[in-house]
RNA sequence: GGGCAAAUACCAGAGUGGCCAAAUGGGGCAGACUGUAAAUCUGCUGGCGCACGCCUUCGGUGGUUCGAAUCCAUCUUUGCCCA
């Protein structure tokens, strides 16, 4: 199945309404790929309505990750008002469930003045955490963390393996025990809780949770454009990111390369050309090409959901999101 | 003009008589996904049915052999060396 489905008459959609809707508030979902053109229409489109943005992508959230997540400028956010954008240090905890609730609390907030608000954004994980509810798993304490990450470097996975078939034979069961970073997730809430993981989760996986209901409508819109279309794009903004000094970004960044958060497409191909192992021309070319496989797994990801309008760049115009409304 | 070496699937590159549709890597394609998610993981990648299987491949042609990507002859191309 094509990871860019044909448009669609998006009029003959049902809304995705959830929750009551008396009370006559939106939240616009902006969602798509990387480099589709988020940032340019929600600006378009928070002007026209005379609405804030709150920013949806796990990257630009980070005050030092500017050219390379290609966040909002001062300028874009001199236009308009802009959430979640900037606003934590390179090395700061963050997660899906945070922005969650973070992000209800200030619709809350933001709702009094507004009828609408833009939430715009490709973080797949984090929109539907907003939008869905994520459950509510224990916060992994540090301590934790490194002991298990030190158990599963000196002693390999299959002991850990085996430990968790122990503690939660039931997520044990439909694991993905290839995925380390998932078991060792699972075993972190054990110890962390006294409890199996999966007494955590209401459902096998994250698309199957039964929605939460929010106290507004979303309206969730998604941007695409023909994968050559977009492909050229991903080029360009990269090129466009090198000549905007993204490599000396990077130098700035490198002392704190450990950070999770510098775990990101992009800065990790220019660690490689700062540590020598790489030329620079190639490393572009990695960004470039690893950018597409990002853009694709969050098309694959949203493909799923049948909630999201459909809009067709660069046709569509901002009469098509209005219409919507 | 002479000598030597090499030609393998999209690319690079193993394989040197049967276990080879052919290792491995890259690239490409598809998928999974509930807590650092721009992360992490998986499958496919000659053709047809897509499970078993069948068919066509390892520069061309012709041989040797029960059997060849692997051996021989010859042709073509490329690289290196001597002129």
């Amino acid at each position: 199945m094509s990871p860019f489905p044909p448009p669609i008459d998006s009029t003959a959609l049902p809304g995705s309404v959830s929750g009551g809707s008396s009370v006559g508030k939106t939240l616009i979902v902006l969602l798509g790929p990387t480099a589709v053109g988020k940032t340019t229409y929600s600006l378009d489109l928070a002007e026209a309505l005379g609405c804030p943005i709150l920013n949806a992508d796990s990257r630009q959230i980070y005050r030092d990750l500017r050219i390379g997540t290609a966040a909002p400028t001062a300028e874009q956010q001199a236009r308009v008002r802009h959430y979640f954008v900037g606003t934590l240090n390179i090395n700061e905890y963050y997660s899906a469930a945070r922005y969650e609730a973070d992000v209800l609390a200030l619709c809350e907030e933001l709702f009094h003045d507004h009828n609408t608000l833009i939430l715009s954004g490709g973080s797949m994980m984090y929109i539907d955490a907003v939008c869905r509810g994520i459950d509510d798993i224990p916060t992994i304490d540090n301590e934790v963390r490194e002991h298990l990450r030190q158990r599963y470097e000196t002693e390999g996975l299959q002991p850990l393996l085996a430990e968790l078939r122990l503690l939660d034979p039931e997520y044990y069961a439909q694991a993905d025990l290839r995925n380390t970073r998932r078991i060792l997730h699972a075993l972190e809430v054990c110890y962390q809780s006294g409890c199996p993981f999966s007494s955590f989760r209401s459902a096998a996986n994250f698309h199957s949770v039964t929605p939460k209901q929010r106290p507004f409508r979303i309206l969730k819109v998604g941007l695409r454009r023909q994968r050559e279309d977009l492909f050229q794009r991903i080029n360009s903004r990269v090129d466009q990111m090198m000549a905007d000094g993204f490599l000396d970004e990077a130098r700035r960044l490198l002392p704190y390369r450990q950070e999770n958060a510098l775990n990101t497409v992009g800065y990790k191909e220019l660690f490689q050309v700062l540590d020598g192992n790489w030329e620079l021309p190639f490393a572009v070319e990695r960004i470039k090409k690893n950018t597409r496989v990002y853009a694709k797994k969050q098309m694959t990801w949203f493909s799923r959901d049948p909630s999201i309008h459909w809009l067709d760049l660069p046709t569509s115009t901002l009469s098509s999101i209005l219409a919507l409304l």
